[in-house]
DNA sequence: CATGAATGAGGCTTCATTCAT
DNA sequence: GATGAATGAAGCCTCATTCAT
């Protein structure tokens, strides 16, 4: 698939520039969306010509893959932060979605989401990556549920499995409800999000 | 705005090929997204030249917003559905959900909400029609929910309001989790989302 | 070259119809110039659909022919006045100076005029239609210095080329003035122009 | 209003990468005129890539406006001409007509100036350009009026500006006169135009 | 390693012209 | 005679990608 393995002299230098594409192509993705930011556009705020970034992704695809690694491990980080925490878990999330909706109230990270998802529908190895996200994301979700600290944890796995999805919609779909609906705020939304995690996390 | 009414002799003729167009395009910026279907393609797929596209559409972007108009029309007649329907509304809507998740399970059509939502995340006019269109659908939620045949009817509106909010995310979220997760079944997700559906439509 | 003769039953209502598309036509090249008019706007302003122009010309570029042909025949009546009109030779012209600058400052028959000047440069037909108009006019003219009424009427034919070749620089000149300099009034112009027209009509 | 200032790291390969595109350009126009003349034959003339050309233009209005401002610059150093020149204005300007007849008969010249003035009668940009170039032509042309070497430096200053106007309309005029009647030679003009010049360069 | 000049395919749109009715 | 729906070539412009330096 890839002829040229691109091997550089100072892996910690193309590291460093790497991650200078990855920083600079998310702040323009989400500003713009992935089809209208330009290549020209990522390399001023990279600070790098337009010509070297190709020294170090193939193509501007191969941004937005490298974009969505990225995110998959903060996304870990962030479950991480979950199974480290103590208590019971339906209180974890219930506090966790404070933040949570906060962060996902967010416009911008709306904008990118919608792109990564949007490619995904046509772009295979896009939707590879997000797909693999997404269940390992499951899967620390349902570690989470069968931890100690849950309340379900007897629960059968499928009936696991379901809260997880339709949890994990509600999620998705809080992001994308600021679209349509940007006035919605943290609060209205917690309002009715709490008794609902209640219902998924209890037997 | 525009100076050219083009006003058509025969207007049955006129809204026929008006709907070929559109659901060509349907077609298209599904299969390839907003930006990567080409007007050739449309015009190949409506079986019509791409010139004579522009006597019945001012701009590619004029086609999104008739789709997106295709299809709030589309979403009214489910809610008079409901509104028609008999019975409790708990139960008109877990029933309702039935069908509901099939359809928004479809991955063709998960993909060109998609690309809507994407278009709409830059495309202010799209974003408008479609915050209009879903404004529309909360009004419709609620004055269902304040009907007879709710148990939730006396409720302050602003908790109808969250209520709806998360509702409609969960319903959104669905429609994405198909492209993340396409071996997830209709039952799996009915399974957890009934008792979400109570907990959101009783007191 | 024209295989289609194109015969009318009705030769008076053909007449009739042509000249609708020539006036309007003419309306619109002078709003609009000749590119940018297309056969929609005149056939709307023709009061006639766009396909039945093309029962009377062979193509747009036809129309404006005709209209060259038309104009021609509208320079010729200016003449045969000035050839019907008593008096001095000079004092008619001076006289016809005042009328004919004000009808060459004209914004938008200048335009009409750059635009068929403009396509003779590189459309022979309109070229040569314009020349022989313009041939005409010249040998109108000369007709004029050499009767009776001339002060100049024994001066050698190649002097009345030259001043006559002279004369009409200034007139097409003045045509073309209005569109860099539109604040230029007729009585400013009359000042200069009338002592050159002296010097160009007495020995 | 240009969000691209698309600044060249070496200016004097883009000086002459514009002024290829000028010049080509230029040929083109003047073989076909503005609108015949395709981006792609421009590229061409150009040895150019059709893309290229829009990193020193912003489109293709802004080459015929540079050209507008070529000609503004050449037009001021004929002028600088006549004022570094020694002698009787009369005479410098009969000498002066001597090569300007021949310039302005320049069949090709004429083409283009007819195409520029041409699109001035709709492109209020061009009209602007083309008429400030004009303004400041009069201007030089009332400053060497005005000089000690002129016999009319003490006419009036609306007496002035109405032979600057009539002088100017007869070189328009002569340029375009190329079109209608090509075998005019510059003799024959010179010798109605030399007293015409007389009459307005003295009292 | 780094640049940015250069390419060229492909995008949307317009419009003179044709033709079935 | 008359219509206007339909065509399709051509137009201007954008942008990911390559390559000489």
């Amino acid at each position: 698939m890839s002829d040229k393995p691109k091997r550089h002299l100072d892996p910690q230098l193309a590291e460093a520039r790497r991650a200078q594409v990855i920083n600079a192509a998310s702040d323009c993705f989400r500003r713009k969306g992935y089809h209208a930011a330009g290549m020209a556009e990522i390399s001023k705020t990279a600070g790098m010509s337009a010509g070297h970034i190709y020294n170090y992704f193939d193509s501007k695809e191969a941004i937005i893959e490298a974009i969505i690694e990225r995110d998959k491990e903060e996304m870990f980080s962030v479950f991480n932060g979950f199974l480290e925490q103590p208590g019971d878990l339906l209180q974890i999330m219930v506090d966790g979605a404070d933040d949570g909706v906060e962060k996902h109230l967010d416009l911008e990270r709306s904008a990118l989401e919608l792109e990564m998802l949007s490619e995904a529908a046509r772009n295979e190895k896009v939707a590879a990556l997000l797909a693999q996200s997404d269940t390992q994301a499951r899967a620390l979700m349902k570690q989470l549920m069968q931890s100690e600290r849950s309340q379900i944890r007897h629960l059968p796995e499928h009936e696991l499995d379901a809260r997880i999805a339709v949890m994990f919609s509600m999620i998705t779909g809080l992001t994308m409800r600021r679209v349509l609906h940007p006035e919605l705020d943290k609060d209205t939304i917690l309002l009715a999000l709490n008794p609902v995690l209640k219902t998924l996390l209890t037997p």
